[in-house]
RNA sequence: GGUCUAUUAGUCAAGGGGUCAAGACGCUGCCCUCUCAAGGCAGAAACACGGGUUCAAAUCCCGUAUAGACUACCA
């Protein structure tokens, strides 16, 4: 075909486009922004659940952004109108709200580049495809399905690659006359690359996490343009990444595969090359079949989003794990440096592993607690509430009449080097400080308790109306125990005890146990001294005659 | 079948020719002025296999095995 030919073949196929492809270019000038910016963008296609996998390489994106003062969009990738599910773009944007990975721009989020949802960008698609068709490197291809896949099944018993190129593309050197007839007998098309390509040749990709990686060269005249004129997915990348000016593609490693295909339309579109990353899935060993498997939202409940919500799970240890994966030295860093957030950490592509990273439940559970340990009381108290108010309104209330002592309990042992890591989620608080509040304390009464030992309630009351000081510090507390132990036949310490066990009722040990049994309901708490101390004298007695009472 | 990638303790992983093969989570033991949590110390636990290159290989090369991804008018 001359090119006169291809222009008017162009023509035929796209009469009804309004601009050219250089009207789009300056439509979409360069972004105004440091070289060293990152670009980068979230592309779900609105087709199911977004599940953790999604999310990370959206928290991905945004770290990168974020750190290099860049920018983060959001993308939505519909172009296959037949999985589009009902609220599934709302879904998407909500989950993002849910987790607090907001992109800077994007659909729902303004911007200067969009429209930012694929369907409402097909005649920019269009326009492009029509300027390859003048180009001679793409072409209509009137085959059937029933032909494709004939030559499918043909290539796979000779085992040699599967896909229309060389000798299969049969329409690939059409006539215009041929085209013609075929369009005048209403034939449907869709439109196809003429790659240019020879899988003889074999070319060096570097991928920033991944690094050097060998293909032979793209040679698939692979479908552009969808029977329905719609893009396919690469050819869309390629465009939009292109106009949107994404400086780095970070998706899922099964994008590696295209690697070729979309480095060659970059070079026949002429646009400028863009990074890629390619991360890893998230994987988890299927406890049935044994075998390594993309998590899956069905399988795995805390792939969800809600699994977080509900389990009163703080998002931002979330945000925690995801750093972690996302770079191999994030845990240490953080450990190091107890003053830091995630926002102060270098993430870099090089960091990020190669390979499938397993979900480990155990690890983040301690992620969990460090993130509550690095708290303060009252920051607890707050994020527990508003866990509470949404899903236990009655424990609500009662954290918000007990607001001070509270925030006091959960204060405990919480300022010196190595604050109290026993909580790894809002609901923990509940459980874990029921004594807190008289009427939780009540209720669960000592029903909580795994001993059968009956605590001697006059000794403690006697202990407690003749000894007990609130206002000393806690080392004079400790000694006047101690005091008291010796004075009642007890051993001052738990070493003096061991050496002569006959000479002894007990240890001092043991007096503090029955105090802990009779005030908290539990053999383990935080700090004695410090409750007694929140509690005030007049409680503590309430409580020693509340086990006196129950034990009657 | 073809193409690509990976394989270091139970898990996450560092290390890219010479290391006693880091560290974290989990596990075990001991210590830590009353318990628990935390912390400290100690411990068990790993380079998939077979060849080759080299004075020297977890590291480079080639096979094999295993796993994963892609091989759609899905993304």
């Amino acid at each position: 075909m001359t090119e006169e030919e291809r222009k008017e073949l162009a023509n035929l196929l796209f009469p009804n486009l309004e601009h050219d492809r250089d009207y789009y270019e300056k439509l979409y000038p360069k972004r105004n922004l440091d070289s060293n910016c990152m670009v980068t963008r979230y592309g779900p296609s609105p087709t199911g659940s977004v599940h953790l996998g999604n999310l990370f390489s959206a928290f991905c994106d945004m770290v990168y952004a974020r750190q290099s003062n860049g920018v983060f969009y959001l993308r939505i990738e519909d172009t296959d109108q037949k999985r589009m599910i009902d609220g599934g773009i709302e879904n998407i944007t909500s989950v993002l709200h849910g987790f607090n990975i907001l992109p800077n721009e994007g659909y729902s989020f303004s911007g200067e580049y969009g429209p930012y949802k694929q369907s409402d960008r097909t005649e920019i698609y269009q326009t492009y495809i029509k300027d390859l068709i003048i180009k001679g490197l793409a072409y209509p291809c009137f085959m059937s399905e029933e032909e494709q896949n004939t030559i499918k099944e043909e290539q796979a018993i000779n085992k040699v690659k599967i896909g229309i190129y060389g000798h299969y593309a049969v329409d690939r050197d059409l006539s215009l006359t041929e085209i013609k007839e075929k369009l005048a007998n209403g034939e449907e098309y869709v439109i196809r690359l003429k790659s240019p390509g020879n899988a003889k040749n074999i070319i060096e990709f570097i991928d920033c996490i991944k690094g050097k990686i060998k293909f032979p060269e793209h040679d698939v005249d692979t479908i552009l343009l969808k029977k329905d004129k719609t893009p396919t997915y690469h050819l869309a990348h390629a465009i939009d990444d292109h106009l949107m000016h994404t400086t780095h593609v970070i998706r899922g490693d099964e994008w590696v595969s295209s690697l070729p295909l979309h480095y060659q339309l970059f070079q026949i579109l002429d646009f400028k090359p863009v990074k890629y990353a390619h991360i890893a899935p998230i994987t988890i060993k299927d406890q049935e079949t044994g075998t390594i498997r993309k998590i899956s939202k069905r399988k795995d409940p805390w792939a969800g989003v809600k699994f977080y919500e509900e389990g009163g799970i703080p998002i931002d240890a979330l945000h925690l794990y995801l750093a972690t994966i996302a770079n191999t030295n994030f845990e240490e860093w953080y450990l190091k440096n107890q003053d830091k957030k995630i926002e102060d950490f270098n993430f870099t592509f090089e960091k990020m592993a190669i390979g499938g990273t397993s979900f480990d439940e155990a690890k983040f559970n301690n992620i969990c607690k460090t993130y509550f340990s690095r708290k303060t009381g009252e920051e607890v108290f707050y994020e527990t509430l508003e866990f509470a108010k949404k899903y236990d309104q009655d424990y609500a209330n009662l954290l918000e009449e007990n607001k001070l002592d509270m925030i006091k309990f959960l204060s405990i042992e919480k300022d010196g080097e190595r604050p109290r890591k026993d909580i790894a989620k809002y609901s923990d608080v509940k459980e874990e400080f029921s004594y807190a509040i008289d009427t939780l304390f009540e209720k669960e009464n000592y029903s909580k308790l795994d001993t059968d030992k009956n605590y001697d309630t006059n000794l403690i009351l006697g202990y407690v109306n003749i000894y007990l000081d609130l206002n000393v510090t806690n080392e004079k507390w400790f000694n006047d125990i101690k005091d008291f132990a010796t004075h009642n036949g007890y051993a001052a310490s738990p070493k003096d005890f061991k050496k002569n066990p006959d000479n002894y009722k007990g240890h001092v040990g043991d007096i503090c146990e029955a105090i802990r049994v009779m005030i908290t309901g539990r053999r383990q708490s935080p700090d004695l001294f410090s409750i007694m101390k929140i509690l005030g004298k007049d409680k503590i007695i309430n409580r020693i005659n509340f086990y006196k009472n129950f034990n009657n």
